[in-house]
DNA sequence: TAAAGTAGTTTATATCATAAACTAAAATAA
DNA sequence: TTATTTTAGTTTATGATATAAACTACTTTA
């Protein structure tokens, strides 16, 4: 009947950040951020969750001397969305 | 850009639950316990705390001498399921 | 009348989410 | 030049949450 739905993106912030990159591909730590009005400190935790899945990697640099955090998705993380959308609308549609 | 999802209806067992009831209107704890494979503890802790946010009334009575619990969906939590169904949908579609 | 079954509830634990506190470096002000 | 503030995050302490195990209370069956 119901289909479990995969706890690591049954959750707001790392549901929005997934959200966002299935669109973009790859964002900026801060892009992510705004977009999401999360805290620098659980954006980088639940960021780190989903890397250490396989969602998406991360990758450091600089830019303009600061420190700069790239987000990007993998096939993984595509796949994981795309089924969790699937198992989620059996509970979505109230018929 | 992204509403906040309800955290009540933003987990598997009650979102199950209201869904259920979304469409059957009323059911026996039995019913739901099978429906959704939960634990009938689980199921009783996540009962009533939809019972404790008003999205469902519990009424307690007894069939063939058994103890029977019978739960029905509130305006309120046909409302808070519409809501949500409607905030995810940003999340979900991926653009 | 003891054992097993029904229909749940209560609670202890383990996990999780989050904000507060912190790090480290760069830019700016004094 | 040396504080102070700002940028860009990370680490961690805590409080909340989900869940299963343990329990309650009663009924049926052996």
């Amino acid at each position: 009947m119901f289909k479990d739905l995969d706890p690591l993106l049954h959750q707001q912030l790392r549901l929005s950040v997934i959200s966002l990159l299935v669109s973009t591909k790859e964002a900026e730590f801060g892009f992510l951020k705004d977009k999401t009005n999360a805290t620098a400190g659980n954006l980088s935790v639940q960021l780190n969750k989903l890397a250490d899945a396989g969602y998406i990697t991360i990758a450091k640099s600089f830019r303009d001397n600061y420190p700069l955090t790239t987000c990007k998705i993998t096939q993984q993380g595509i796949s994981a969305f795309e089924n969790y959308v699937s198992a989620l609308q059996d509970y979505l549609k109230s018929k």
